[in-house]
DNA sequence: GCTTTTCACTTAACACTGTCAAGTGGCTGA
DNA sequence: TCAGCCACTTGACAGTGTTAAGTGAAAAGC
């Protein structure tokens, strides 16, 4: 072994070593955020889970702030393969039911990541984030639906009045969020009968749909 | 004036003086409360505007939270008082449109105040206040709405597949809530088009209405 | 009219948070 | 063998919500 060769090998080691402990890190403060809540978790309690000192975490991450916006990133690229999984369904109608039914399930399988993705805002920290990341892949989720709108319009599938391709995506995500939201922030309050969710998802697409769509069957 | 008499005068004032400055210490934590957001602001901070040392507000109120209640209390009655402004309008549909309209006003024009009473989960505490009040006014806006919907269910003017009145109106009430909380969180991500909110809820009541009812003119 | 009690409010502190400046110690490279 | 690096620790700071122990002026009692 050459010394270059030994250089770069315990370089690499050494590396190797730093990305363990932040993935530790990452991996202790998710645990903690989804168990504990967000606010509820300190940067004491992820260092001890992982038998660090606090301040070792700023070595990592340069506060809580940016320790969130990772994990948040992270969360969006899973977003954005759950969708993307759907892949090419020929009618874009049912490309749009099928899109509506994974995101609900995306939101209700991981309840206090999508708590924070779509439900808090973190706008200014993802944006300065995001310049360092890829072109901040939660995009490609609403592009992929807003341009499977519009290829309906294309098709003259929607009714003449419907000639917004921005509006009516607005108006396919607004609504499954809120459904998913509301569940989240009152399903436990005894005041209101809640039915299960994806049953009022499929029913909204279900009006939704019967109500722009020209030909509906 | 006998000794009763000013025993009783001087009472009354003493609980008036504390009833205003338990008011003065609401007004200046709901102005604060706006301006900074929540968390952002301290006990410190909403004492000092009042000046008043920041332990005072403890003899009249539990806690943070206590006052956060009390706040998010009175806006379900401002709700309900904007839902009821609706009056008897004859027909259960049209009622409907009125309801989501007045209801996309009242978030959109009291926006702080939407995001807690909705876009946070308070119930125990909601639940714990609301035993020394009156019966939890906000359900008094959502059983408005159940009846409306149920009322158009009795008149057979939605479709025969549309018979469960609690599935509708959690369709509504998520759908529009979903509209204006996504506007609240994201209106200012450069990688999404907005449109107005209030145009949106129009549209989606349009397309939810065209396909639930049965005879749309 | 004097004393006693009440009670709205203050003072001083506590435990806890996120965060930082100044070390420390073991591995690395020469 | 020695100097340097750097992941990590120590000890602290300012700020948070909250509480136990006062204080002093107004009210109540005689």
């Amino acid at each position: 072994m050459t010394t270059s060769a030994i250089r770069s090998a315990s370089l690499a080691r050494r590396e190797r070593q730093k990305a363990e402990t932040r993935q530790a890190i990452l991996d202790a403060a998710r645990e903690l955020f989804v168990a504990e809540g967000v606010e509820a978790t300190t940067m004491r309690a992820i260092a001890a889970k992982i038998g660090y000192t606090p301040t070792a975490i700023y070595h990592h991450f340069r506060d809580k702030d940016a320790l969130i916006v990772e994990l948040c990133l992270a969360d969006f690229t899973a977003l954005g393969h759950a969708m993307f999984k759907i892949g090419r369904i020929e009618d874009p109608i049912e490309r749009l039911r099928r899109l509506a039914m994974a995101y609900t399930d995306f939101a209700l399988d991981n309840q206090s990541q999508y708590r924070f993705m779509f439900m808090t805002s973190y706008q200014q920290q993802l944006k300065d984030a995001a310049g360092n990341m890829m072109p901040m892949p939660d995009e490609d989720a609403y592009q992929f639906l807003l341009q499977t709108v519009q290829e309906g319009i294309d098709k003259q599938l929607y009714r003449p009045e419907h000639t917004d391709a921005v509006e009516l995506a607005q108006m396919f995500w607004g609504g499954i969020h809120g459904i998913v939201a509301l569940w989240f922030t009152h399903c436990d309050d005894p005041h209101i009968t809640f039915r299960d969710p994806r049953q009022v998802v499929r029913a909204l697409c279900n009006c939704v749909l019967c109500g722009a769509v020209r030909n509906p069957n």
